[in-house]
DNA sequence: CAAATTTGACCCGT
DNA sequence: ACGGGTCAAATTTG
């Protein structure tokens, strides 16, 4: 992009920001002080717009000339799957399930894909990083050749009922036991803890999270804009994972890669005061989750016909969820499918962005 | 008993 | 053929 476009994009930015932050401090403030729904879901609603607006931009910022290495958001060529439905595997597989039962077909599609470098500072980092404020399911685990340690696989626990293809890798450094790299790949529509489906059933058991506090609840949206700054380059610093121990620390960089698989670092990152301005809201800027693609993904989501074998979480849960979507105003987070469905591209009708 | 993990087998790209 | 990633039956856990 040319200089001068740039400097406007960037005051731009700073400007949505700086609007962003206030609202999100006088919400807190509002909070702490008069708690009240009204102000609440009005704030919410402001800062959804400045969401959206920086969204926007971030976007279109980065798509003219893939400046960054960006864990691509979709598959260049395959535009209209914006991912989440990453993989037609399970599709195919209803298919071929016939007598193989063995799936996995095709290439792999384009995920984001980052990489993030944990350090558990503790006598023995043995349990590793666990929590990320997701909840994985351990699908799998290898040893890797030349790594001393093998290698966890695990999915997003939500996969089958909101379609989430989340994925991420863990792997301890071999030199350094306390070092984990954890690759994340795809991005999280379910957002397990506020947005538009209710979890299923049972609650998230590997992390019974503290209920989340209504104040707090932004934090998810906010999550969301930084995951999709993620995405775009990943960034963090320091991060506070709830529910560690008091003398375990977490320190985490993060880097992501193209689709090369190039190192993108995220020192570089330009608009330093956006990041700042966010992780000061955050407590755990790590989280991977983003929404920005879910609606994209449950308009496309088809479960057509294709049961899903076994307990997972409940066919019943994926039906009446994806009615949810489109009947029953579920915590009032639902959200535009159809507007979504004109720009599957375009990820930004994003849910908590109260559209009704 | 349901959900999560373990683990050997399978699949696919190289 | 090999290695990495995923599946799914068996097992464990809560």
């Amino acid at each position: 992009m040319k200089s001068g476009s740039t400097w406007e994009y960037k005051t731009l930015i700073d400007e949505l920001s700086q609007g962003m932050e206030k609202a999100n401090q006088l919400r807190v403030h509002l909070c702490s002080t008069s708690p009240s729904e009204a102000h609440d879901l009005l704030l919410q609603r402001i800062i959804s717009s400045y969401e959206n607006a920086l969204l926007i931009v971030n976007w279109s910022g980065s798509v003219g000339h893939v400046p960054v290495g960006a864990p691509t958001l979709a598959a260049p060529e395959s535009s209209i799957s914006v991912d989440g439905s990453p993989r037609s595997d399970d599709m195919n597989k209803s298919l071929r399930d016939n007598h193989d039962g063995r799936a996995t077909s095709k290439k792999r599609k384009m995920h984001p894909t980052w990489t993030e470098q944990v350090r558990v500072n503790s006598g023995n980092g043995l349990e590793g990083p666990t929590d990320d404020r997701f909840s994985w399911r351990k699908y799998g685990q290898k040893d890797i050749l030349g790594a001393k340690y093998p290698r966890s696989y695990y999915r997003c626990t939500y996969r089958h009922v909101r379609n989430c293809w989340a994925t991420k890798q863990v792997q301890r450094s071999d030199d350094d036991p306390t070092l984990f790299e954890i690759t994340y790949k795809g991005t999280h529509v379910c957002n397990h803890s506020t947005n538009a489906v209710p979890p299923p059933p049972s609650p998230e058991k590997q992390e019974p999270k503290h209920n989340i506090p209504h104040c707090h609840q932004q934090e998810q949206q906010n999550q969301t804009l930084l995951n999709f700054k993620a995405n775009l380059r990943v960034n963090t610093n320091a991060l506070d994972i709830k529910e560690t121990p008091p003398h375990f620390s977490f320190q985490s960089t993060f880097a992501c890669h193209d689709e090369e698989n190039n190192y993108v670092p995220v020192s570089s990152l330009p608009d330093e005061n956006l990041v700042g301005t966010f992780s000061s809201l955050f407590h755990s800027p790590a989280t991977s989750g983003s929404n920005y693609f879910s609606t994209a993904t449950y308009q496309m989501n088809n479960y057509g016909g294709a049961p899903l074998k076994h307990s997972e979480t409940d066919i019943a849960d994926i039906i009446s969820a994806h009615a949810s979507t489109t009947n029953s105003p579920i915590g009032g987070m639902e959200f535009s499918i159809d507007r979504m469905g004109l720009d599957p591209n375009f990820p930004f009708y994003a849910p908590g962005f109260l559209h009704n």
